[in-house]
DNA sequence: GCGTGTCATCGAGACATGTCAATATATCTC
DNA sequence: GAGATATATTGACATGTCTCGATGACACGC
């Protein structure tokens, strides 16, 4: 997709979606959330490892989740975030500078 | 490399990469660059495509530039800038979830 | 050397982001 | 319903980022 220049369009969301991914906490959260046996976890998981606030934690759950990247299911008084890897997978396609092979971005 | 929970270095070393590439205007400047027939541009060659001031778009060139995107070589007044490929390839594979294939993440 | 053109840096203003404590909302148990 | 636990939202503060005009630094041609 970085073959011609970018729409404007096309950029802001590709910068979106790169601005989700742009920072440490929330790359330790994802890869933390994509390590998990069961590949989910809730939020009072995650808060322990990265050694911040519940609420500041909670925060870049909702940025990644709002960016595509995390889903939630609520689960009683749990909420359960999963990686969404199509999204983080496209992401990285849109990001590519040879010819984008036909087969390799086409599970959607 | 999003296979274990990320070290708090190399989410910071990730996340400062994407920080990089995260802003539609250096998205579009860096498409324009990797574009040009020459795979080529000098600042004042692409000061018009954005739409910025001359120094705004400076600025952005030195961004990529400290972000290891783009290189920079001075012939006369002008100075001319050309996309690093293999670093956004590397920052790519940094965001593969699925085991990295042997091959694919070896030139360096 | 002087003017012109190209690029980088500086300083300042506007705006966005990360963080927390406090509070609100929801769920479960008793 | 009351108390306990899990999560989200709010408000506030500090910090970072984007942008520009003004200025500085360098190269070229006269």
């Amino acid at each position: 997709m970085l073959q011609g220049t970018l729409s404007k369009r096309d950029a802001e969301e590709l910068a979106a979606a790169l601005k989700a991914l742009a920072d440490p906490i929330r790359l330790r959260v994802l890869s933390f959330i994509a390590a998990q046996p069961e590949g989910e976890a809730c939020v009072c998981h995650v808060t322990a490892p990265v050694g911040l606030s519940q609420p500041t934690v909670s925060h870049h759950l909702k940025l990644l989740h709002t960016a595509g990247l995390l889903e939630r299911e609520k689960r009683g008084a749990w909420v359960y975030y999963r990686v969404v890897p199509e999204r983080l997978e496209a992401i990285r396609a849109a990001l590519a500078t040879t010819p984008v092979r036909p087969r390799a971005a086409k599970r959607a």
